[in-house]
RNA sequence: GGCCCUAUCGUCUAGCGGUCUAGGACGCCAGGUUUUCAUCCUGGUAACCGGGGUUCGAGUCCCCGUAGGGUCACCA
């Protein structure tokens, strides 16, 4: 048996990161076993679509790494992969399910049938409808006449309903507690209980993997899949993550949560990924007492150690902390080249500086300077804040820090005026133009002020960079070279004057 | 409120009856390296929710309590 699981989201906004997390363990158990990952946009709520969100989710699964197997766009054989476009597949089972008397037209609207659940609801029993038990030629000749319906499932009473579920485990419910669900509504579109169980079967989906805010719904479909004479894949409900700040469902609240402002913030989609798959599962390896542990994983090495028997049954919070940390691992050891260029397109598509984009582009050093930088920046946008420095002169530079407090503020032009002409008389062509060298004239030239050697660093740092925080000063300025800190070291003088 | 689920350092977690004086990671603190900020080393801080059982023995099994989460739609 091949396996194939999907992921089913809404299209009714920004794709949650806790959907990447889920994509990732449908994915993980899909190519581990060779067998395929399935996307499909479940939107039969026409009212709370928004457009661009099944791009937007397309968008996230290319830069996230996890490609279907089929898809809107991707093509395969079982689809449509949208919803909608199937509309009449759902009807013809709902209708099929009437014909058989697991499920019946329900004519109640409005107040009347507003009353009626809150009876239900107060008594804490499942819904059940006064057309339940009406005959089926009767109910359709009420359609016939025009009435508007629904289809409802017809819950059987007094039965224990259980299952085992992948992550759950065994779980019990009272079929007195399951309403009569709505799987067919008034316009004619199927309700999330009918289309999944629909497509599950006829996509031939051999795991589900979902939310846990969906496991009471669960015997709803484990009746369907019965009512329906089809055979119930394995159901694995995942944890929730929780907001830090709330202790609830992770909300825009806490800070980010959208899969694709993540990638503008800066972050690398491997170093989210992994912090994801962390979330709620945890790699089946011997540890030994005392010894450090793993936590970085590729996606292929996630996918070879993924099993659903590892995965948690209690909420994690979201640590942005370590999510940043993560961040960090990647950005410090990702390959020079591969960032350089990441860099390059993180400016392209995510800011307006169309100045500093082509700096970038024609820069044949860019891949040292990314190099000089990568192992202090948490986000891709630090690392573009680090390097600006190279493409932009400082302006106002503010001398008046704590770093100095020990120069007297007159002493600044001097040393500078001795740093231009020390580093004047380099050639830069000649094996003198290295940073060895000019450290050891600039310690002589601070102490001949009697100053500390890292305050003459500091004046000299201030001076080209305009911060008081750089990259390692010395072969920074050699990337720089020599006309440009020269010319950088005037005008810094200037301000003096 | 009914029903379902959960409960180990602040957070993510390891632990699947004895090897637990409970391990790792993030964070935090201290020290070292260092021209800034970092990196990098070294060390430290900090947890089995409470109460009953079961057992020779419980973080690990059972029950109760407590706390948290989820769910009760013509939303998914």
């Amino acid at each position: 048996m091949t396996v194939r699981t999907r992921l089913a989201p809404s299209p009714t906004g920004s794709m949650h990161i806790g959907g990447v997390r889920t994509a990732l363990y449908c994915y993980a158990l899909a190519k581990k076993n060779e067998g395929q990952y399935i996307l499909r946009i479940e939107d039969t709520d026409t009212k709370r679509f928004v457009e661009g969100s099944i791009e937007e989710i397309l968008k996230v699964h290319e830069i996230y790494g996890i490609k279907p197997d089929e898809g809107p766009t991707y093509g395969g054989n079982y689809g449509p992969y949208i919803q909608t476009q199937r509309k009449e597949i759902y009807q013809k089972y709902a209708h099929e399910l009437v014909e058989k008397g697991h499920a019946y037209y329900c004519f109640l609207f409005g107040d009347e049938l507003e009353n009626l659940q809150n009876e239900f609801l107060k008594k804490g029993t499942g819904f059940r409808s006064p057309y339940r038990d009406m005959p089926i030629e009767e109910a359709k000749q009420k359609i016939d006449s025009g009435e508007k319906y629904v289809i409802r499932m017809k819950t059987p009473n007094n039965e224990k309903i259980e299952y085992t579920d992948g992550v759950q485990g065994k779980v019990v419910f009272d079929s007195n507690m399951v309403s009569d669900q709505i799987i067919l509504k008034s316009n004619g579109l199927p309700t999330y209980h009918l289309a999944v169980v629909v497509d599950d079967h006829l996509m031939e989906i051999t795991h589900v993997f979902r939310g846990v805010e969906w496991l009471t719904s669960t015997p709803k479909q484990i009746l369907l899949y019965r009512f329906l004479g089809w055979e119930m894949p394995p159901f694995y409900h995942l944890s929730t993550i929780l907001d830090p700040d709330t202790g609830k469902k992770l909300s825009k609240r806490s800070g980010t949560v959208s899969a694709m402002e993540f990638i503008r913030e800066g972050y690398i989609p491997e170093a989210v990924n992994n912090f994801l798959m962390l979330l709620g599962w945890s790699p089946p390896i011997e540890r030994a007492h005392g010894e450090k542990e793993r936590e970085i994983f590729t996606l292929d090495e996630f996918i070879e150690l993924f099993d659903p028997k590892d995965l948690n049954k209690s909420n994690p919070v979201f640590n942005r902390q370590k999510l940043l940390w993560f961040n960090k691992e990647y950005i410090k050891n990702m390959n020079t080249l591969d960032l350089a260029n990441r860099v390059v397109d993180w400016v392209k598509n995510y800011l307006p500086d169309r100045n500093l984009l082509s700096h970038l582009e024609t820069d044949p050093n860019l891949e040292d300077k990314v190099k000089l930088v990568k192992d202090r920046c948490y986000l891709i946008k630090d690392l573009v804040e680090s390097i600006s420095f190279f493409y932009h002169r400082p302006e106002n530079i503010v001398w008046e820090i704590k770093q100095l407090k020990n120069v007297p503020r007159n002493q600044i032009p001097q040393i500078l005026e001795e740093l231009k002409n020390f580093l004047t008389d380099f050639s830069e062509n000649s094996s003198d133009w290295l940073h060895e060298k000019w450290e050891k004239g600039i310690r002589n030239i601070a102490d001949k002020f009697t100053m500390k050697h890292g305050d003459a660093f500091m004046i000299l740092r201030l001076s080209v960079t305009g911060k008081p925080v750089s990259p390692p000063l010395f072969e920074a300025l050699q990337l720089l070279g020599k006309q440009e800190i020269i010319s950088r070291i005037e005008s810094a003088l200037k301000s003096f004057k």
